[in-house]
DNA sequence: AGTACCACCTGACGGC
DNA sequence: TGCCGTCAGGTGGTAC
């Protein structure tokens, strides 16, 4: 779940829930998503102080905290945040549980133990040390162009690529690509000017649509590739046949008629 | 520089 | 019913 849109909307869920409250106990149920640092530093870093303000960055969520260091919530292929009185025990998956003055709590939830959780300095600090590129959001035309008129690989893997444009993942970019009617294994430098132009509009549209529908796929407008994402599937723009090929070993969705391949 | 492939993990699903 | 291979929205490393 957790691309661009999924974290704004965890930012969003984050703000509303977790901002403000004097964090009294942190229960570490799996140390595998503890990332540059073990739990009892974790613990007597936050206990006592209070989450101040977010940031996100791609698909990295951060937090500060009231010593004005920050904390960072990376997602992996599986996990999401959740805020709620009770503790339920019959939640395996709940990995980090960060618990409130007001009796709340909040947990940072990784099903496949893929994603991390770790402490920095700031997040600017962290952006540049993870090479990470400007946010896929943020981005402007010129250095779009910029970085994207001299690339040579494919265009899905160039927009999926964190340290060329941050917070583009495997469903979104088969929606964007769909959306501006670029066959996925063109190659960048092959794109004409209009249709970089155009990639980068869709960029922006197809996210910030996503962002405005809290990333809820079953309120995504009719003609969006993502409910019609399986092989064989009706394209919800022709009627033509969904395919599916493997672009770096991940599954790539495309209507051939609407996202022809161009040689050369 | 670009691509394929593996590893890290859990769990759902389909075939036999 | 149970076993097994495959697949899943991410990242990072390797080899070619």
């Amino acid at each position: 779940m957790p691309e661009l849109p999924d974290v704004e909307s965890f930012k969003t869920y984050f703000d509303s829930t977790a901002l403000h409250k004097k964090i009294t106990d942190i229960d570490i149920t799996s140390k595998k998503v503890l990332g540059n640092i073990n739990g009892s530093s974790l613990k007597s870093e936050l206990e006592g102080k209070k989450f101040t303000q977010t940031y996100r960055h791609g698909k990295y969520l951060f937090a500060s905290l009231s010593n004005n260091s920050w904390i960072m919530f990376h997602f992996g292929m599986t996990g999401n945040l959740r805020y709620f009185k009770k503790i339920k025990h019959s939640r395996p998956h709940d990995r980090i549980i960060f618990s409130f003055s007001n009796g709340y709590h909040l947990t940072y939830v990784s099903q496949r133990l893929l994603g991390r959780v770790s402490l920095i300095s700031n997040p600017d600090n962290f952006i540049k040390m993870h090479r990470l590129g400007p946010d896929a959001l943020r981005i402007n035309l010129d250095s779009f162009s910029e970085t994207f008129s001299k690339k040579r690989s494919f265009v899905k893997t160039a927009i999926m690529e964190q340290k060329v444009i941050s917070g583009i993942g495997n469903i979104y970019a088969d929606e964007i690509l769909f959306q501006a009617g670029i066959h996925p294994k063109t190659k960048v430098n092959r794109l004409s000017n209009g249709e970089l132009k155009k990639l980068f509009s869709k960029i922006k549209e197809v996210l910030s649509t996503a962002v405005d529908l809290n990333a809820d796929v079953d309120k995504f407008p009719s003609d969006y590739l993502i409910a019609n994402r399986k092989e064989g599937k009706s394209c919800s723009k022709c009627g033509g046949k969904i395919n599916k090929i493997k672009i770096s070993n991940r599954s790539t969705y495309f209507c051939p008629e609407c996202q022809e391949k161009k040689d050369n």
